[in-house]
DNA sequence: TGTACATCAGTGAACGCGCGTTCACTGATGTAC
DNA sequence: TGTACATCAGTGAACGCGCGTTCACTGATGTAC
């Protein structure tokens, strides 16, 4: 809340280089815009606020960017680059199960957790009022089921599901997800209790789904197939 | 796109009241936003654009509303009065069971579509810029849920459950619902195949949560484990 | 190592613009008698 | 029914303000020799 570490701050530390400096006034853009964000939509903050929070005065902002769309682009970049690395990571690692579902789950709540400006961000411009920051959080979270669906096809009791029906299971697991998200973002981020229980809700919620996927009958007939979700 | 109407258009209309006038006036500012807000977000949009697409001087806006915010809060009461209506109709014939959810999404589903700038302005502004439509908006969301866990209670296959679990399960159906709302205002009005295509799509995703209930335990222990399916 | 020049991140003044809000007003509609 | 007055939705001018963007600039850092 408000600590505002603005880019200069008057201590020019000689030991950086030209360079360095550059990314670190970046950097306090960017971290100033989140810190903006907080409060308000992206749409309605204004480059002035901006470099006035970064301590950098309005024109220095175009040595970074063209322009606030730009640097909005730049943190939804940022917010998902990480967080596709160490999903990648956790599901090349050995099998594919219920188990592993769950995991992946676990990881991408604690990162938001983790990440909190900048998903709040990401939820507030999901549906926000600007075209291209919407289309480009659209991609991010359609990339995230597809890659969802193709473990889900390499869960064994999900074997003999039809491609379609594996999208329809991951669009209904990524939307508990976002809601997810959007639960952990609603507690300050002090309230470790909360975030416990909204892990726990959504780890019962994601086992009341799997539970019924046993049920489910694959080629459109009722030759029900066993195993649902196992430990 | 943009028939923009107007309320004046120089059409003073002798048989009308001023009572009746000012009404007309309040809608065409009302429907004003809600084109501006087809591109924009609401805290982007402009007390002197809102009145200048309804064909009025901005001065005139203060006759209808103190400002911007209240307007907002009169267009979230719009977009769920009449759709709390219908849902609670829906509920009062006959009796609960998994039709009778099914037959509310229908309900859910239909209206957002039948609604389409309002619910754009909802998911918008959800998560959007302006505290006090982000809580009024949750408010009806929650309200919304409260309803349907009190609907599920009645269910007969679901008369063991706890009440969390209850919550839990609606708040997975609103979930399901919220991500179907959005996917229905993605594509344009017309598409009428892509309406039914995403209508199809929220069955059966509410026919795999729904299918797995039977497995739930009542009781509910702690750890993870469950047994396979039931024929 | 020292000098002369190039680079370029950040500065500060200035601009025209749309904004929300104020104010005194107009003139049609409504009401009292 | 006709007259005199009150109401009040909408008008139009004016205000001060923060905005994005332009421009010429400064002075520390980097480079060539």
């Amino acid at each position: 809340m408000g600590h505002t570490a603005r880019v200069n701050d008057r201590t020019p530390d000689p030991a950086a280089s030209r360079q360095e400096r550059k990314q670190r006034t970046r950097r306090a853009l960017l971290d100033a815009a989140l810190e903006l964000l907080e409060e308000q939509g992206f749409s309605s903050i204004s480059l002035r606020q901006v470099t006035r929070t970064a301590g950098v005065v309005p024109t220095a902002f175009y040595r970074h960017f063209a322009d606030m769309e730009e640097l909005g682009l730049a943190l939804i970049d940022e917010s998902f680059r990480t967080l596709r690395a160490m999903l990648r990571e956790a599901r090349t690692g050995g099998s594919m199960d219920g188990r592993a579902i769950h995991n992946s789950v676990e990881i991408l709540v604690g990162y938001v957790h983790e990440h909190r400006n900048h998903f709040r961000f990401i939820v507030r411009e999901r549906f926000g009022g600007v075209a291209s920051l919407r289309q480009a959080i659209g991609g991010e979270i359609r990339m995230f089921g597809s890659d969802l669906a193709s473990d889900l096809a390499r869960v064994p009791a999900l074997d003999r599901w039809r491609g379609e029906d594996l999208r329809l299971l991951a669009g209904l697991i990524v939307s508990l997800m976002v809601q997810t998200t959007e639960e952990i973002l609603e507690a300050p981020p002090s309230d470790l209790a909360g975030y416990e229980e909204t892990m726990s809700r959504a780890r019962r919620q994601l086992r009341m789904i799997t539970l019924g996927l046993g049920e489910w009958r694959v080629a459109g007939r009722a030759d029900a197939t066993t195993a649902g979700s196992r430990g």
